[in-house]
DNA sequence: GCATTGCACTAATGAAGGTGGAGTGCATCA
DNA sequence: TGATGCACTCCACCTTCATTAGTGCAATGC
């Protein structure tokens, strides 16, 4: 439908012509839209390249937030965050596409970051009324910045090297980290 | 000496003009060096006003490689940044200065970032060798982001309240991290 | 003999100005 | 009610220029 047509608009002229190279204008004439409709689908024109972020799953938020799916804290971040990852169903071209890009670009790359910047502050939150006291302000500031510091490392990982799917490469950061609190 | 005077010269004249509002020159002739000696005692003008970056203690480093202080990994690390981070010693009123600085000039504060995030690899580079085989890339790349993402919380609370002093926040933020992967 | 310094050079940065296009609000239309 | 046209603001990027940061090298002085 027409997000996936704005997407892939957006990709095709991003890899012909560089991120500079095309406008917005391009983009809504390629997907069949106006350019004033566009801005209805995508937030900015970095989430049209990228296409639109997973929103997270509610019943995963609820289920963490009341002490799931498993009860300890770690296996529950990594899954919850595992999922989200996972959420975004693309094939393997796709991926390889869609890493190609950020690859050519620092100001996608950054944008991945910023947009999982803000699933990282709602764990944040949601793992302060899961835990109560046991976490105060500093600690939930911690524990959203290691989050995200390891969504960086995964994305390196990823584009570096995509034999391995994101999501995989962020639960081996995760196991990784906690292997230095051992 | 003189890496003192050139410091207390560079934060005067940050203070009274912002980093943009005076030359090395100037924190020369202040300091009673030509310039080009400056440059023998720092490396660079944000390192000036910083004050030279503290070199890591050698021998808690071989004590560290060696699976020391305690054979623990977390505490180790702990103990490790925590002495390197009160290497400095500053008065009070020192700290203060420093803090105002870094929080009025983005500048200041990425260079400590910057700053420490070689401390960060150096690290990194220790806890493989400490660690052999059980530390792959990825495990030593996540170690040390994870570690520079922690001094910088540290540094942003520190920078917003300054009534603990910059290791302590480092060590309750790696605490709070700790508790992530409990 | 080694640290300081002067000098000349390159590289980097900030300021200022301009521009195209991103992003947004609002009213109209189908 | 969603799509669209239109007008507007804001912003990122580019260019130009001047200043200064940073550096290498040779000379000097203690």
């Amino acid at each position: 439908m027409t997000a996936a047509r704005i997407t892939r608009c957006a990709q095709d002229l991003a890899e012909e012509r560089g991120l500079d190279g095309f406008t917005m204008h391009d983009v809504a004439d390629c997907a069949g839209v106006s350019r004033r409709t566009l801005f209805n689908y995508v937030s900015g024109k970095l989430d049209a390249v990228l296409g639109v972020p997973p929103a997270p799953d509610p019943s995963r938020l609820i289920e963490f937030r009341a002490g799931g799916p498993t009860g300890r804290l770690a296996d529950d971040v990594k899954a919850t965050i595992g999922a989200f990852l996972d959420s975004k169903d693309l094939a393997p071209e796709d991926w390889e596409r869609v890493r190609r890009l950020i690859a050519a670009d620092a100001r996608l790359h950054k944008a991945m970051h910023e947009n999982f910047a803000k699933v990282a502050a709602f764990l944040a939150d949601a793992i302060l009324e899961r835990e109560g006291a046991r976490f105060d302000p500093l600690r939930a500031r911690a524990a959203a910045t290691v989050t995200l510091s390891l969504f960086d490392v995964a994305l390196d990982a990823f584009v570096a090297d995509p034999s391995t799917s994101l999501a995989a490469y962020f639960m081996a950061a995760f196991d990784g980290a906690a292997a230095l609190f051992d």
